[in-house]
RNA sequence: GCCAAGGUGGCAGAGUCCGGCCGAACGCAGCGGCCUGCAGAGCCGCCCACCGCCGGUUCAAAUCCGGCCCUUGGCUCCA
């Protein structure tokens, strides 16, 4: 059973083969940074992150690129406001900062290289040169665009046809192009004032004054800037190579962003660009995609704060990275359930294997059978495409046979549990969720403290006080304390999220 | 208009590539039982699906083929 990936080059599912069997090339399309982070990028990131943990699980080495936007009209537009920055590169700097730190709260492997545009201006200017001695791209007043009639394979990846896509093109800017479907790769001058217009917000500097803190550079065609989509095929080809095996991005950027990186790239090398392009799938609010222009999005730093780290990467990955995925209250709160019913399991079995009856003998077969077999589901559905729906109900039935195990039990399977709590650890890693907490000092304060009010409460419980426990439990709860009688005396959760 | 993806139980969401093990997973909600002072958690069991519509291929179709309807995304701001 080999890995499988959706192919949006040839639509078809296929087995994964890097060019070298040892080492995968991994890019993510990153952020534009104009605004914070949202959720829907954080699915995609939590995605990506997946599929590199379950590279490295099959023993591959990957290299994991992923690039930083930050030459962009619409950062221009947010110079002066709030305390964003002074200049475009301030507010991109801030934005960075602010999404590395969401990545880290998201619990993400760090990426090998995050390049950024602004320091690959001279590979961006070679690439358009190679592109402009090969024909494949021409300067019109200090612009230079690609010339799509050029590349005989444009549209290959969108599949679209050339006169199709040529009808559509901007009419305001034919005049520069030999074709309306001919786009951007240098851009001359600094930037338009209309475009930063149309991207202000309240507060921000005027247009005219935050166009005189974009960065422009000097280039055989005069001062000017480069274009959004060939700064993914220099910086893919500085940091990894020519040819990638993984390109990975949200799916609204397959037209025309891929679709031009493909053919300025495969233009430049005669190589192919990438060997599998894999599109996440963007969240569907009520009936439209959450999305910053639309400005109907949660940051990732206030999904963090509401759900803790392992409740929204459970429900970031409650289903498949190409399927679009419905972003609700309900399914926040399956997710929410999801993940409790995982750690409770989790956190009774290394109870039950703390205790003194667990260094029995006994042998459960079905426990074993059970784990065993989740095991194989899970690998067998992260191979299947990453899976992760799959994977994590494989998790689940690890759950629900530690649960079974425990009921009813005299003497418990210490190697069955034990195996069953690491195959929890590991496969759970895969998905990037954490059993074991960090506990800081106040934790354990906090954790004390409701030890001694559980001792109260069990002392009133068996003075038949119960309207008095009940009143402490009631209070524990509306602290978000959750708290469960035992045959052993009670035992309690601390909200997740801290 | 063109391109792409999708329409599966009350909800959500796998399965469709490689037709039979799908008598449709996992979870939530609901119901019954066990446990329990009560609640929760948990266990066991159950309910709910003619898998968008119509036609075809086949011994056999949610899965393959054809047509139709609907939804979503993209069509130069986008993860």
């Amino acid at each position: 059973m080999t890995l499988h990936v959706t192919n949006t080059l040839t639509g078809e599912k296929e087995p994964f083969e890097p060019r070298d069997p040892e080492n995968v090339l991994l890019y993510y399309c990153g952020l534009t940074v104009s605004d914070p982070p949202h959720l829907g990028h954080a699915r995609s990131w939590v995605h990506v992150d997946v599929m590199h943990r379950w590279l490295e699980y099959l023993g591959y080495d990957v290299r994991h690129v992923e690039n930083f936007t930050d030459i962009n009209e619409k950062i221009v537009a947010r110079v002066g406001e709030d305390d964003l920055g002074e200049d475009e590169a301030d507010v991109a700097e801030t934005y960075i900062e602010r999404t590395l730190s969401d990545m880290r709260a998201l619990n993400l492997l760090r990426a090998e290289v995050y390049p950024r545009v602004s320091e690959h201006v001279p590979e961006i200017v070679d690439l358009v040169e190679t592109l402009i001695e090969k024909g494949y791209a021409y300067e019109s007043n200090g612009s230079v665009y690609f010339d799509v009639t050029s590349f005989d394979e444009y549209g290959k990846l969108s599949n679209q046809e050339l006169e199709e896509i040529e009808s559509q093109g901007d009419p305001d800017e034919r005049s520069e192009k030999r074709n309306p479907a001919d786009f951007a790769l240098w851009k001359a001058g600094g930037v338009d004032e209309a475009a930063i217009e149309e991207h202000r917000h309240e507060g921000a500097a005027d247009a005219e004054h935050a166009c005189e803190t974009a960065q422009t550079w000097e280039s055989p065609w005069g001062e000017g800037r480069p274009g959004w989509h060939i700064e993914c095929s220099a910086m893919s080809m500085t940091h990894l190579d020519e040819t990638l095996d993984l390109h990975v991005g949200g799916r609204d950027l397959v037209f025309p962003h891929h679709e031009n990186e493909i053919a300025q790239s495969e233009a430049a090398t005669d190589q192919r660009f990438a060997n599998y392009w894999l599109h996440c799938e963007l969240f569907q609010m009520d009936d439209e995609k959450m999305s910053s222009s639309l400005g109907n999005f949660v940051t990732v730093e206030a999904g963090v704060d509401q759900l803790g780290t392992n409740v929204l990467r459970t429900f970031l990955t409650a289903g498949s990275y190409n399927s679009k995925q419905l972003y609700s209250d309900e399914t926040i709160a399956e997710a929410e359930e999801r993940w409790d019913r995982l750690e409770r399991a989790y956190d009774a079995a290394v109870e039950a294997l703390d205790s003194p009856d667990a260094r029995t003998k006994v042998e459960d077969e079905s426990l074993r059978a059970d784990v065993d077999e989740a095991r194989e589901s899970f690998v067998a559905a992260m191979n299947d495409d990453f899976n992760t729906r799959e994977a994590q109900s494989a998790l689940l039935s690890v759950a629900t046979a530690i649960n079974a195990h425990l009921e009813d039990r005299e003497e418990y399977d210490y190697r069955g549990l034990r195996t069953a709590v690491e195959t929890l650890e590991e496969l759970g890693a895969v998905l990037g969720l954490s059993f074991v907490g960090e506990t800081t000092g106040t934790a354990d304060l906090a954790g004390d403290v409701v030890d001694l009010v559980l001792n109260v409460r069990e002392q009133e419980r068996d003075a038949g006080n119960y309207d008095r426990a009940d009143q402490l439990r009631d209070e524990l709860e509306a602290l978000g304390i959750e708290i469960q009688d035992t045959d052993d005396g009670a035992s309690y959760r601390l909200p997740s999220g801290e």
